[in-house]
DNA sequence: TTTGCGATTGCAAACGTTTGCAAAACTAAA
DNA sequence: TTTAGTTTTGCAAACGTTTGCAATCGCAAA
């Protein structure tokens, strides 16, 4: 009803200027004790609150930053959010998210939003269709500091924070061999992803360091849960089938899963599976899944931090690479050893 | 590097004035197509895009609608949020969330936030905790538009969106008295939720009308996986044990699954399941789980298309109550009939 | 009574944009 | 050349805030 109360309606009531009320908000020592009681008072009264769009123009710079990623509904990307937040809320300032549905156009759109915005920055990850980064090259250079996160942007100077999935997924599939599996099978992500080329050169890392050559029949292209029951049905098929399923993120581990329980092959006795993500479905499924803890909540704390330090004080040099934490989440899905 | 091209910066290179500039940009009829053109190229050129902080301060409104949930890690929420972002972007708005994290304190503080940044309207969903409404009766007497949805402040005169839970719930539960359920235990949440209220007022009703005596040790306070494990155990230690569970969210359903496994009971045929939500879990437990469709998705459009209405031609009469269909997904965990 | 000084306060400009109104420039008729 | 339009442009204010600088006030020292 009441529009929003400003520093002039204060100054007007109390008959004094409007720079007086903001240096007596402010507690500035220029202003007598009775006029910043009257102001204060005044102010409570009437529940002013500072109008956070005439400070940011006034300072050309918000207290907003900007997240792009596919999509909010992944429990990975979720977790992820919940420590950006954290932090930036704490530094006073506000999250604005924006999905890119793992659409090229979309994340070009949300890029402009954030610039429109006049975000103070932005953390990304960025869409599988990506693979141009002109709409980020314009972001950077109009000076907004960015932080790339998870799926990064290759071939793009700039600051990362990411896990080594290279790693991750050497000691994953390490722990299928040291549990007994001989004939490991993968479900992998396109190329193009960064992220599933790094897990299938640790996967393929993992079998040379122990001896097992690398079979291409073991090794199909299939990161969604549908795409996964049409692979396990035909590795299982094959004259010899693997004895356990490395799967490049939990979706596809659980597909495959399904098909092998439709196919009466027991898990993880006759075929181990490890997924990856540890999100919220690993926990749930029969049997529980093992994966792999990407720490998504640190993940979002730390990138959020960096990019703190990036709108204090710009970056100079060339960005900085910082890695997170994984560790494999030992359930049902695989043998004990 | 480059800082942010103004109108200004365009007049100056011209040698124009600013507002001369701007009516260009905007196709002003007054202007002439000579220095229309001659602005456009160069805007174009030095990639002038508006200043949304300015114009907003001028408009005395932003081009942001906020938006508060409890948590989007839950599929629902998420849903609702990119129907919420379709309906936003198409009318060129963007799009703020706000997680309450089911905490008051946190809740206000969202409220806060959008307040400050003048969003031009929220949408809201109200957590667990919040029982006392004087921080969204201040937003709203701000004049901001709001708009509640699913999870709304009882007996605060308001827009809502929400789905028919109490009938939702009695379908529900009538197709398990269909499929031959005779004894249907009841995972209910605590009362002060008012959607549990009604769910668990739909499953009375259905007994009723299915001349199904109430049993007073088949109503349960359960509300997550841990609880629904426990509260299950109990259950079927019972003389006469359920041979039906209708649970208030999917999650407390798969503990209960996830318990009932455990014991050896046979789903669904000693005992049938029914959830509430069809998340992203009910697809992958096994057995699969029947479920209530909430259609998160459409309420997410019909809530901001019901925002931006409000946003355009401010409510005058009292709130608006826009019912969402939902239905019945049936799948393993219930028995045909 | 003047001068000087500290303590308070106000003026005005700035952030980037829009817009009513006035001014300038041009065209064409007288 | 003047007059009257018509077309095109610029000025200035406004949105809410901050801040350097100038102005005012009171009061004590000279």
């Amino acid at each position: 009803m009441n529009s929003q109360v400003t520093i002039k309606d204060i100054a007007k009531t109390l008959g004094i200027s409007a720079s007086t009320v903001s240096r007596a908000l402010k507690n500035h020592p220029d202003i007598s004790k009775e006029t910043k009681d009257l102001v204060n008072e005044l102010a409570k009264k009437l529940r002013y609150k500072p109008n956070a769009v005439a400070l940011s123009l006034k300072n050309s710079k918000t207290n907003t930053i900007g997240v792009i990623v596919p999509e909010i509904i992944h429990y990975f990307f979720s977790t992820v959010i919940s420590g950006i937040e954290k932090v930036a809320y704490e530094a006073g300032y506000n999250v604005m998210i924006c999905q890119s549905n793992e659409n090229y156009e979309r994340e070009i759109i949300n890029a402009q939003a954030l610039f429109s915005n006049r975000a103070a920055g932005a953390l990304i990850s960025i869409s599988k269709q990506t693979t141009d980064f002109a709409h980020l090259e314009t972001l950077e250079e109009s000076g907004m500091p960015l932080v790339f996160f998870d799926r990064v942007p290759e071939g793009f100077e700039s600051d990362h924070v990411v896990i080594d999935d290279k790693k991750a997924a050497y000691n994953a599939v390490c722990h299928l061999i040291d549990s007994g599996c001989r004939r490991i099978a993968h479900l992998a992500a396109a190329d193009s992803l960064v992220i599933g080329k790094y897990r299938s050169q640790g996967y393929k890392q993992a079998l040379n360091d122990n001896n097992i050559p690398y079979n291409e029949d073991y090794m199909i292209v299939a990161d969604s849960f549908e795409l996964a029951a049409a692979a396990t049905r035909k590795l299982m098929q094959l004259p010899i089938p693997p004895d356990g399923i490395f799967a490049v993120n939990d979706l596809t581990a659980i597909g495959a899963m399904k098909t092998l329980q439709k196919m009466g092959i027991a898990i993880p006795e006759k075929v181990a599976v490890m997924g990856f993500s540890a999100g919220s479905f690993s926990d749930i499924t029969t049997p529980t899944l093992s994966s792999v803890d990407q720490h998504g909540y640190e993940m979002g704390t730390r990138a959020a931090t960096l990019l703190l330090d990036r709108i204090k004080t710009p970056k100079t040099g060339p960005g900085e690479t910082i890695f997170i934490n994984t560790n494999l989440v030992l359930r049902e899905s695989t043998k004990k050893f």
